[in-house]
DNA sequence: TTGCTCCTCACGTCACGTGAGGTGGC
DNA sequence: TTGCTCCTCACGTCACGTGAGGTGGC
């Protein structure tokens, strides 16, 4: 088959054919004595499978690594793959939807005052770049893919109540027979698993793939996936229930909060939140504490806190009461809370 | 001020400020000996601008347009150049959902099957590409800014029932106090007028600028904004209930059906929706109507027909079917019928 | 003299689109 | 000879990022 047969059989250039060559996913024959292109069997199904992956956006040096590997017969990478762009794309795209909603209070500013407001709408677009940047800010500074190994291991060690938190955690969210839950961060699936033995469907996202890999081997039952906790890769409405245990500690309270909005918006109108993790109750006691530390000489203890972002609860209370939530909370060990919050009825 | 000054007060690059004068949207003043440039308030305030509008990803030539137009007191033009950005970056929003929602189904495919589907994921990009591209290839082919003066007029001389098919339109959603309502392709407003004649909050889109200049004047209390019926200028879950009169055959059948779904995305869960329009009970029908103008060597008639898409009602009733819809339908005149479907309660 | 700020080219990005100019087979 | 398909450069896109190499003022 020359060039241009294959070039309609599939709906693409020419051009972008001889542009993959040029960066190496095809290598078609070339006849001698012209320099025409031939495409064999091989070629083709080559050239439909860099179609289907440009189609979802997947650059072209990645389609590169997946072809390899396909031809090697790791045929699970391009799963990965694929999981990987889908976070990609739903970063993309809740980062446009909150564009347009950037643009929605602009003509709205526009349409209420008569005269013209340039400065208001610059702060408008400050207002939308600063969370833009709070969120490409969050980046796997943990390194979580090596820590997979050993993570129920350490976990188990830590000095508060792991189990017991995570028990009450399923307790205080009640989930009721039918219901399906996300659990983000869900790392080897501890809490998941809680809900996976009481028969309730669980989804569950995090960042690292080596944990997810684990997670899976844990929960066959389980559905998992690769994402990012301020860009949770679900489309909207889709839970009943979202939990998360010891992971929004990596993230800062500015952070922690659109990430509760990301937590909503997967959630069906009624769903429900809970959160377990390392936290204080206000400002006030977080620096009561740090002060003990120090005169204690603790210095190990405070780098660890001063390495996270341990959340200010009062702040997570402040969110959800401003947005229609009724909330429970209780304080498990010194650094432990639980706060379950569920939407007041309209 | 210099520019390393404003460039860190201003959040951006030095380079980005020289390229925006290169361009030709800032001319600061250049220091004589060595050619340093110096920042006035004007030139600063000019800055602000271009920074908010680049925000919400507004291209630099357009953004020049802006400020040449706001110099000159066309400080309206500014609000419009807003509305055609956010119709722009709804409509890529909704694109890069219809991709996530492909990547879903790829993995979805390579979960279920053992062995590699390299063909089944291809098909399903091909898909992807064709609702692309059914979305791309819409097009104001009408050019209904032109249009807008002389539509009432030309509306109420054609042969079918329009007033009637409007009061009945608004007799079938019944709507009820504090509910609110969406009218797509609303024109100078006269369908959506008559819901606003009951207290009713309406919002109406269209393609056309100068139609919805026309229809805020007739109608001050309504909402409008600037947008294409395959990427509905709202965010989902916003109405209670969606009308649309004579403009769904602007689309083709298959696009009617993609507009039925960005209805629903923009409808509330049990939201309703209501067309009214020009259309035949189904494809045989349409047949014969043709032969018969044929007969009548009635050419004008068949070309008017043959250059629009008038539905086919079979396929409209079919697609509620499927969504799970309860429809209810009437013929108004020869040509002239209206669907109205309710979502089945769950 | 050194360090700092500023300047002007000019190439790179990403996945092709779009000519220009030329060759081989019917 | 003419028309068609194919070929290889090579520049353009969009909004800058990133040097390289150089100048003016303290």
């Amino acid at each position: 088959m020359k060039i241009k047969e294959i070039a309609e059989k599939l709906k693409i250039s020419p051009r972008a054919i001889r542009f993959y060559e040029q960066k190496g996913l095809i290598a078609p024959g070339k006849q001698m004595h012209n320099q025409y292109r031939t495409f064999s069997e091989r070629e083709i199904w080559r050239l439909q499978t860099i179609i289907a992956l440009r189609e979802v956006g997947m650059p072209i040096e990645e389609i590169k690594t997946v072809l390899a590997q396909i031809e090697q017969g790791e045929q699970d990478e391009l799963r990965y793959y694929l999981e990987l762009q889908r976070s990609v794309m739903v970063s993309q795209w809740v980062e446009m939807k909150q564009i347009i909603e950037t643009i929605d209070r602009m003509i709205d500013l526009l349409q209420r005052n008569r005269s013209l407001v340039l400065d208001d709408l610059y702060r408008l677009a400050e207002g939308s770049r600063r969370l833009r940047e709070l969120r490409k800010n969050w980046r796997d500074r943990w390194n979580f893919d090596r820590q997979a190994d050993s993570y129920d291991e350490r976990v188990r060690n830590r000095p508060y109540d792991y189990e017991q938190a995570l028990d009450l955690t399923v307790e205080w969210i009640a989930p009721k027979p039918g219901e399906s839950g996300l659990d983000i961060g869900t790392g080897t699936g501890n809490l998941a698993g809680r809900f996976l033995a009481k028969g309730i469907r669980m989804a569950g996202i995090d960042q690292s793939k080596e944990m997810l890999k684990q997670c899976r081997r844990k929960h066959p039952g389980m559905e998992t996936r690769l994402g990012n906790f301020l860009a949770i890769p679900y489309l909207d409405g889709q839970f009943d229930f979202a939990v998360t245990s010891f992971a929004l500690h990596h993230l800062t309270d500015e952070q922690k909060l659109l990430a509760l909005e990301e937590m909503r918006r997967v959630l069906k109108p009624h769903g429900r939140i809970c959160i377990t993790d390392l936290m204080f109750e206000n400002e006030r006691k977080r620096a009561e504490y740090l002060e003990m530390l120090r005169q204690q000489g603790n210095v190990e203890a405070i780098r660890a806190i001063e390495d996270e972002y341990y959340a200010d609860r009062s702040r997570l209370l402040d969110w959800y009461e401003r947005h229609g939530y009724r909330t429970r909370h209780k304080q498990i060990s010194e650094l432990l809370h639980i706060v379950c919050a569920v939407p007041v009825q309209a």
